[in-house]
DNA sequence: TATAGATTGTTAAAAATTTCACGTAACACA
DNA sequence: TGTGTTACGTGAAATTTTTAACAATCTATA
């Protein structure tokens, strides 16, 4: 098949199956199935082979899919087959898991830039990365040479956070404030919501529990 | 219309209206279209009024919606027009990060326990809740009248969690580490994966460089 | 080299979701 | 009370996404 539209649902679980392959290639594994990555990802073994043809053949009949192979090729898909320079705007709380986090690193996401707007926290360093103010971002942002925004403020101060980051320069945000963020068509854009995960349970068990399941 | 089947992807929207509009009965506003509410949360507003239908009538012909009315006609729609009890199985840096976070509580998540099997932890106070041995887990969480668990151990505790907090009679769980874990069916299960959008966004900018766009 | 068995890539069908279009109801105001 | 305007609720159309089916092709083995 190759490109036409892509559909958001299949780069959502083309990263799924990333993670998934990681782990199988850790343990040794040399080929797997469509049908193994399947059950190991929830999800119909057609679907894996259709979310693979948008972006070429990578599969051997009769075999399956070689395991490092697979994994290069979604990477190179994805464009994370390099290393992609990060900032991160606010270091509060969550900043502070993320920044400490290792995934992000191993997954080619470097953190290369860390700003709060506190003067307290201006100066401080976390996971060895120091503070810096703001004010400051764009300045270092260039030199620094980020390409992708995390904002982690409060959600009344992402906007301003936003419009550091695009003045920046930066091609993609992730925004983890709840609230939507105004940019400029093509800065790519990424909403995190834990709490929609907490409400669908709630729905969920509230479903479960009408239709007498528990 | 009222119920049949309900998407799951408008379960996901609901809970940004429910953000929103949040927001706006802050702000002071009275009522809003579907027109209104549509550009606040970028989607369509036909949308919207299909959302909404799958549940009830909500609004007026010829006004709009009553936000605090329609807020609480969705919290109810929902399950979450009440307090939830909510554990927390891994007290590192996301656990901490969750524990510390208000919006939890403000949206009705009650944080009633942290459990983690790290000696060091056991003990400490973290968001004036005590850190109590994973052991305890079942133990307790009748006593603290646990529903929802969430885990935020490492991806390889996250089922051995799962299976405490199955055992300790949870009937829904968020899971923040990158893996599937395997529950009874009708214990509701949800994943938060960051990363997922951290590649989106990688993959829009390759996408938008290649267009030229950038 | 032929044959059996396995699993992909792809086309077609089915299902689900989104958008459109319009009848209908509510309100404001003359 | 009548009329114009607005915006909901909903059935039908359009679109998107998922699933099923199968021909193509690779490996192994005799
Ligand atoms: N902590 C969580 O688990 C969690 C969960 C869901 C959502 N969120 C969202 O993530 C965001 C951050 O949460 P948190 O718990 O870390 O909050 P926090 O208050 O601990 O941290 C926010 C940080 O942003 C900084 N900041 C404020 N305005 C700034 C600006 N203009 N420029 C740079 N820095 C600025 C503050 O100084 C602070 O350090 C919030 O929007 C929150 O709703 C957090
Ligand atoms: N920190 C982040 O921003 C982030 C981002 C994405 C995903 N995650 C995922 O969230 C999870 C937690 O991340 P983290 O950064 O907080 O890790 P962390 O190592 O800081 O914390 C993990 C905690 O779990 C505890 N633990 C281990 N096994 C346990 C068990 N069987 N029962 C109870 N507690 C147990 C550990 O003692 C530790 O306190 C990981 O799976 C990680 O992949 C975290």
């Amino acid at each position: 098949m190759k490109s036409s539209r892509i559909p958001r649902a299949t780069i959502q679980r083309l990263a799924s199956y990333v993670q998934i392959l990681e782990t199988l290639s850790q343990e040794g594994e040399k080929v797997i199935s469509s049908e193994g990555l399947a059950r190991a990802c929830g999800v119909n073994p057609s679907q894996i082979r259709k979310d693979l043809a948008y972006f070429g053949e990578f599969g051997v009949r009769g075999v399956g899919y070689y395991v490092q192979d697979l994994l290069t090729a979604i990477k190179q898909s994805l464009g994370i087959d390099r290393v992609w320079n990060v900032a991160m705007v606010g270091v509060g709380n969550l900043g502070r898991a993320l920044l400490r986090h290792k995934i992000l690193r191993k997954r080619g996401f470097m953190l290369v830039g860390a700003f709060d707007c506190d003067p307290f926290k201006i100066g401080e360093e976390v996971a060895g990365l120091e503070v810096y103010s703001s004010k400051r971002l764009q300045e270092m942002a260039g030199e620094l040479n980020v390409e992708i925004g995390i904002i982690t403020t409060p959600p009344k101060r992402a906007q301003r956070a936003a419009n550091y980051l695009v003045e920046a320069g930066v091609k993609g945000i992730v925004n983890f404030a709840p609230v939507r963020i105004d940019v400029p068509e093509n800065i790519a854009v990424e909403y995190v919501d834990f709490i929609h995960h907490l409400f669908s349970v709630a729905f969920n068990i509230s479903l479960n529990l009408s239709k007498g399941l528990i």
